[in-house]
DNA sequence: TCAAAACGTTCACCCAGGTTAATAAATTAG
DNA sequence: CTAATTTATTAACCTGGGTGAACGTTTTGA
């Protein structure tokens, strides 16, 4: 797949010997709209690319789903929580559509740890982007109202607009349904 | 400094000698309560490890401080944005206590990550916990109450009640000093 | 040691977003 | 193509936290 060999070009250069001894580590899999990737209780046991598609990662408090981030073809996505520590998963990962996924397995990933140790840095690379978006995603949410939250939302991710429904919109602004109605609704008012 | 050696094994295995040039690399500082260790629009050249006191960051947004976190001896600390990026920081590193940092500066680290490839471990360890961190902050403003994320703060993080001015708490929790102050009232009243 | 500054509490009023429930619109599956 | 399901909107009412201002209390530093 040229695009995941361009994007692991973006964080760590490979010979194409070394690309091709990944890629061979790695499983595809197809998934239909709505099927989890992972659920509570599990061991996350991979790391998940997209090739296409979409997903969406959550947790249930009290019998409420709270979406924690959406992600599309040419990103990477795991419950580190759980990949890292090995540990039963808080979360459930999510197709919101058709999604075709390439998965890395921890043991495959520490494997290559130590036999490319290039790797370790691509391990490194993947941390600190995974804290960089949690960070960002911290500061949007102390920093800004539900509304600025969802015009910050539509600017910087017009994707996610786009092709994810409304009340998992909702959902990951931290806010309820109908609270995104009004905002919408205020919105096409003022303009 | 023995607390540091025995820090740093908790995520690598040094020898003594790596041990010792790594220490050589490290800066000591002494700094005064309420001094900044990092001010907006400069570059975050260094990460910080704690020997003594605490440490807060925070952003000013619309003349308005929020707080991201506090640190407290034992804990390294560094704006990664900037200092990942080396890019002006928008945030500032604020001692709260009379405190004794060790230094690391981007360019020792990098230097390490050459020498010495275990510090490629450490750096993606330091990113994973971070990211862990931020994910944890995340979920507690997106699944408590002000009151909850309150709760919560003393029972996971006692030494921020005891050793933290409040209204540095509030704006912690995303709260203003009134709300802090009502919130703590009615927990004196239901005990 | 004591005046100034920083910090914490309380009050009255306001508002964004929650809740519940009804209804409309859009999607999906058979 | 249509019934069932999912998704989105609206309305009425409620509530936790914001705001500004006044007033104690504690800390600080000269």
């Amino acid at each position: 797949m040229a695009a995941l060999k361009e994007r692991m070009a973006q964080f760590i250069s490979l010979t194409s010997e070394e690309y091709d001894y990944f890629y061979q580590q790695l499983t595809i899999k197809k998934v239909k709209k709505k099927e989890k990737l992972l659920q509570e209780g599990e061991i996350c046991t991979h790391a998940f690319y997209l090739l296409e598609g979409c997903i969406r990662y959550y947790t249930v408090v009290e019998g409420e789903e709270h979406t924690g981030q959406f992600f599309f073809e040419g990103s990477w996505y795991s419950d580190y929580d759980s990949f890292l520590s090995q540990m039963p998963s808080k979360q459930y990962i999510e197709t919101l559509e058709k999604t075709k996924v390439a998965m890395l397995s921890k043991k495959t990933l520490e494997h290559l740890y130590t036999k490319i140790p290039k790797f370790e840095r691509f391990g490194r690379l993947m941390a600190e982007r995974a804290y960089l978006g949690a960070r960002k995603k911290n500061e949007t949410l102390t920093l800004l109202s539900a509304e600025e939250r969802y015009l910050h939302l539509i600017q910087q991710r017009p994707k996610v607009v786009e092709r994810v429904p409304q009340h998992y919109i909702a959902s990951y602004l931290g806010i309820k349904p109908p609270s995104l109605s009004r905002i919408r609704k205020r919105l096409a008012q003022n303009r």
